[in-house]
DNA sequence: GTGTAGACTGCTGTCGACT
DNA sequence: TAGTCGACAGCAGTCTACA
């Protein structure tokens, strides 16, 4: 307890998503089509203001093609420090 | 064909919950304490029938002294993708 | 010690459209 | 290409209580 600079974990994820997907070169759209969600709402995810589930992780983690325990390491990374 | 990982995320995300606080001879009510959420809604996870979003990951593994993305690796285990 | 149920609040996630 | 807006359905998550 008591004071840490606190990045939450779903600002954390949606860091770590642009990140991802900038590497992977897709856009919001591509990335959507593939993980069987909608465009916007990959923004709200990247932007933080939505904290994804469970299923919807995998599913961004499958259209990455990466592991979903992978998204979340880099995840918990970025809220530790 | 593997044995039998046809498990949602959500489900598999459950099991490994309960296998974990069992290992960490937490009740579901202590669990809850730790983490700060209903004893009750801890029950619904492992019961597969809620989709925790990632804080709600994020505190279960602290309450469990364990890394999320080890939570979310064994999920993989279990899981058909 | 756990599952469940109802009632409730608020957020996740969809959809179309505009910036 | 990405952010946002409003309207909306559905579910995450709380709380109390009982088997």
């Amino acid at each position: 307890m008591g004071k840490y600079k606190d990045t939450s974990p779903g600002k954390a994820f949606g860091i770590v998503l642009r990140e991802l997907r900038k590497k992977a070169e897709f856009t919001q759209e591509n990335l959507a089509f593939e993980a069987g969600i909608e465009r916007n709402y990959v923004s709200l995810i990247e932007l933080g203001r939505n904290q994804p589930t469970i299923s919807v992780i995998f599913k961004l983690a499958k259209a990455l093609n990466i592991e979903p325990s992978k998204m979340i390491k880099l995840t918990e990374a970025k809220t530790s420090k």
